[in-house]
RNA sequence: GCCGCUGUGGCGGAAUUGGCAGACGCACACGACUCAAAAUCGUGCGGGAAACCAUAUGGGUUCGACUCCCAUCAGCGGCACCA
């Protein structure tokens, strides 16, 4: 009788030899591999079963590429300021810096239960000063290279959190973080010229081994787009309009020009009659809040009384404002085509405006439009010299000829913006600036950084556009870097973004106090080959993370241009019917209880079990059951193996090569899913064949073991040593199937007739075509009618007889 | 509105990428062991009496379709007046 398989006992004796004999050393000759996951905000609900599936994820690659024999840079940190940390400070009562290091004690432990491979010595935190440093110490070059700019504009405010935000921070009109509505506030902030890099983070996308879908997003986001900037001349004044049009090709259909109520001209070109109408909807439009601006679909607008001039021919046509027309994107200004835009159709139509069609449709002209025609499909009609031309054509050729005729020019548009990135809150990198009245904005020396921040008593947001910084008056007060003078502080705190845009490049030179990374870590260690988290920073902390990487590149403090070389996702564990796990709801699965009655080994492995990692899945605690079952099982197998002690049959033989081919090819595909059901599959063969066999041999249950070792890493520890072995199952190298040992002398194939089987026959694996289909026929002879239309046999795979 | 993904038993899911649909597991039922229960082991488990019918629905290509093409429906996600 084997011992019964006691996970408790196992788990914490590997647990404690681990520690005592690191599995993962670096020994200076093994190649490096960067497998990093999103670190997470400590906070104060702790870890339920969805965040382990990622660590999990994560282990389980990591001891994966162990095996291959690499050295594996398996790091974890802490993503401790910003709004998530504050806010659960300022709702508990207690100071963040408190509440921040509680929390990150609580989840340590938490994460130590998942036994992964993390090297602790490499942990960093973003509000460690000694870490905060080299994020202050980034924005000093990113202000002493242009790139931070301080500028005064209605940035988006969320009245909640009582902070600007960036833009991607925004979602559907409301903050990212709580859900409030955001409003507008016209505030001074610090802003990050990202779009400076809007053409190297769409073209490297390219690059990188990443989800379609998350390089789709980010391509969307950056929203490139070719067209041309358009001069009209404004009717009786000097002034010229510029329009930015990516449908150049539809100008001899404008009929209309729309301006943004913000545009600079916008008040001016009111004719005395229109002055008081105009002025009131420019300053309706001033009061409008985002998302009354989004839902409104209504078009509303007001004419100017003045008119522009068609550059083409020299048609006059009425100057409107209206708010649809957005003042940061191209130049405020559109031409409008009715005929070939919704947008301008549906202005047209409520404000009865001319409709002409330029391109047409099945070579006709449209009677009654009651729709644009919005595709560039189509010859060009009523447009002078470009009648009979194509328009998918003209399209690409017409900002080059508007360009040559000294009209415009040939363009491109972003729908990036800058970085809004000051924050009004208290748990964050204050912003190393100082404001001189003689000298401007000043940066802190960088041999003064890290500026710290300052321990107050009350850090709650003010509400005003005010940080609460800004009320610590003997911090404020300084003097000037420069010249000496009285100076202040800038109260801003940098947002959340800031340390996890970098901090990957840290962990491996944590503890250096003269530089960001040191050059020889860098060259050794990054960039990260693996990086393993949630879809749900696909524009954030992605693009944010890519753009420090590349503005650190331009400065020559990495070699380097982007942080991530693979990118994995994975997928929500959500409660019953999809519902996400929340405490408010209710339905949050703490692994702590599975963990004590099933052992970490169970709950990794049916982690894995419950779907492929890339897509969500409903939680069942039943589940785990299952793959419980099968570690048992397997656990007796191999026990009983080891007394029965008996030699390897060639099925046994056979049977381990399938099983490492099998293993292998799953895991290198990511279907960590079909990799576990693999392992019970196989345990079943196995223990059918040690039914007759009395065990199964040594090798093949090492093999087994070795297999298993990334994803049990206690029992593999366990048996590994039962059988013998003093080293770690984790000094092994990953076992190679030999294929030709694999190969079945009989195959069994079906047999069909128009499709349908009919009958399976076992034949030998390289029968000649003749012969298996001889064998084929000879199995279905009764079902034949001799008629036979077609007879069809793909080696190894199937027999289909055609018949009438 | 535009773009993308997904749709297979009671449930989670598998299918070597066009070749026996439902692997593996959960749940369930029956049996063995037990005084009994749990645990464990064994058997069954898409529908249908069968011919056959079944991979969201309708069509198509093919000797052969969960897999490819067209249309439709449903769910999820992203973007959303970007000219």
């Amino acid at each position: 009788m084997s011992a019964p398989y006691n996970h408790k006992a196992i788990e914490q004796k590997w647990r404690s030899n681990w520690q005592k004999t690191p599995v993962n050393v670096n020994d200076g000759k093994k190649p490096k591999y960067y497998c990093l996951d999103m670190f997470p905000y400590p906070s104060g609900n702790g870890l339920h079963v969805g965040h382990w599936r990622g660590y999990v994820i994560s282990d389980v690659w990591s001891r994966y590429k162990m095996l291959q024999g690499y050295y594996v840079i398996h790091p974890m940190g802490w993503d401790a300021f910003g709004l998530p940390a504050e806010n659960y400070a300022i709702k508990m009562g207690v100071h963040p810096a408190k509440s921040t290091a509680e929390n990150v004690a609580n989840i340590k432990k938490q994460i130590n239960d998942i036994a992964a491979i993390y090297d602790w010595d490499m942990e960093v935190n973003t509000t460690d000063p000694a870490f905060y440093k080299w994020t202050q110490w980034i924005f000093v070059k990113m202000f002493k290279e242009g790139l931070a700019y301080e500028k005064e504009f209605p940035i988006n405010w969320c009245p909640s959190c009582k902070t600007g935000l960036a833009n991607e921070e925004v979602v559907n009109g409301c903050c990212e973080r709580c859900g409030a509505e955001v409003t507008k506030k016209n505030l001074r902030q610090w802003m990050l010229k990202i779009t400076k890099y809007a053409e190297r983070l769409l073209a490297d996308l390219d690059k990188l081994d990443w989800p379609e879908k998350v390089k789709k997003m980010q391509s969307d986001w950056i929203g490139k787009s070719y067209g041309a900037e358009v001069d009209f001349s404004i009717d009786g004044r000097e002034e010229k309009i510029t329009v930015y049009t990516t449908r150049p090709d539809t100008l001899y259909g404008a009929t209309f020009m729309v301006l943004a109520p913000e545009h600079a001209l916008a008040a001016s070109l009111a004719t005395p009659e229109k002055k008081e109408a105009v002025e009131k909807y420019i300053y309706d439009a001033s009061m409008k809040s985002n998302v009354d601006r989004l839902q409104d679909k209504e078009k509303t607008g007001v004419f100017t009384g003045s008119y522009a001039v068609n550059p083409l021919n020299q048609a006059k046509i009425p100057i409107w404002l209206s708010d649809y027309v957005l003042a940061d994107y191209g130049t405020g200004a559109i031409m409008c085509v009715p005929a070939h835009d919704d947008r301008d159709f549906a202005f047209a139509k409520k404000f009865d405006i001319p409709i002409i069609q330029v391109i047409a449709k099945d070579g006709k002209e449209i009677e009654n439009m009651t729709q644009a025609y919005t595709d560039a499909n189509g010859t060009m009609i009523h447009s002078g010299e470009w009648n009979g031309m194509e328009s998918a054509v003209l399209k690409k050729e017409a900002p080059h000829i508007i360009e040559k005729r000294g009209l415009g020019k040939a363009t491109v548009n972003y729908k990036l913006r800058d970085w809004v990135f000051s924050r009004q809150r208290y748990w964050g990198e204050p912003i190393p600036i100082v404001h001189c009245p003689k000298c401007g904005n000043v940066p802190v020396p960088e041999e003064e950084l890290p500026l710290q921040l300052p321990n107050v008593e009350s850090y709650e947001p003010t509400g005003t556009g005010e940080s609460p910084l800004a009320a610590i008056e003997e911090w404020v007060k300084c003097k000037c870097p420069s010249c000496g003078s009285d100076a202040k502080r800038e109260t801003n705190t940098m947002p959340q973004w800031a340390g996890s845009s970098w901090y990957f490049l840290r962990y491996v030179d944590n503890h250096n106090d003269q530089e960001l990374v040191s050059k020889e870590k860098a060259d050794q260690y990054l960039p990260v080959d693996m990086y393993i988290g949630g879809v749900e920073h696909a524009v954030l902390h992605l693009l944010y993370s890519r753009f420090y990487t590349k503005f650190l590149y331009d400065i020559g403090a990495v070699d380097f241009e982007e942080p991530f070389h693979k990118l994995f996702n994975q997928g929500m564990i959500t409660g019953k019917n999809g519902i996400k796990m929340s405490k408010s709801k209710g339905n949050v699965v703490a692994p702590d209880d599975l963990v004590r009655d099933y052992g970490c080994d169970s709950l990794r492995m049916y982690e894995l079990f419950v779907g492929p990692p890339e897509l969500d899945a409903e939680w069942d605690d039943r589940g785990i059951d299952g793959v419980s079952r099968f570690l048992k099982r397997f656990w007796k197998l191999a026990l009983d193996s080891k007394e029965a002690n008996v030699s390897a049959t060639p099925e046994m033989v056979k049977l381990r090569h399938k099983l490492i081919y099998d293993i292998t090819q799953r895991l290198e595909s990511f279907s960590l899913n079909t990799v576990i059901s693999g392992f019970m599959e196989y345990n079943n063969r196995l223990m059918e064949i040690a039914k007759k066999a009395g065990g199964i041999d040594v090798e093949t249950i090492e093999t087994f073991l070795i297999l298993m070792a990334p994803f049990a890493p206690h029992m593999a520890e366990e048996l590994w040593e039962v059988y013998g072995h003093t080293a770690s199952v984790f000094e092994n190298q990953w076992p190679k199937a030999d294929e030709s040992a694999m190969k079945d002398d009989e195959i069994e194939v079906p047999v069909q007739i128009n499709g349908k089987t009919r009958a399976v026959i076992r034949i030998s694996a390289d029968i000649s075509k003749e012969d298996a289909l001889t064998a084929g026929k000879e199995a279905i002879a009764d079902k034949l009618t001799g008629n036979i239309v077609k007879e069809i046999y793909v080696p190894k795979k199937i027999i289909n007889i055609v018949q009438k």
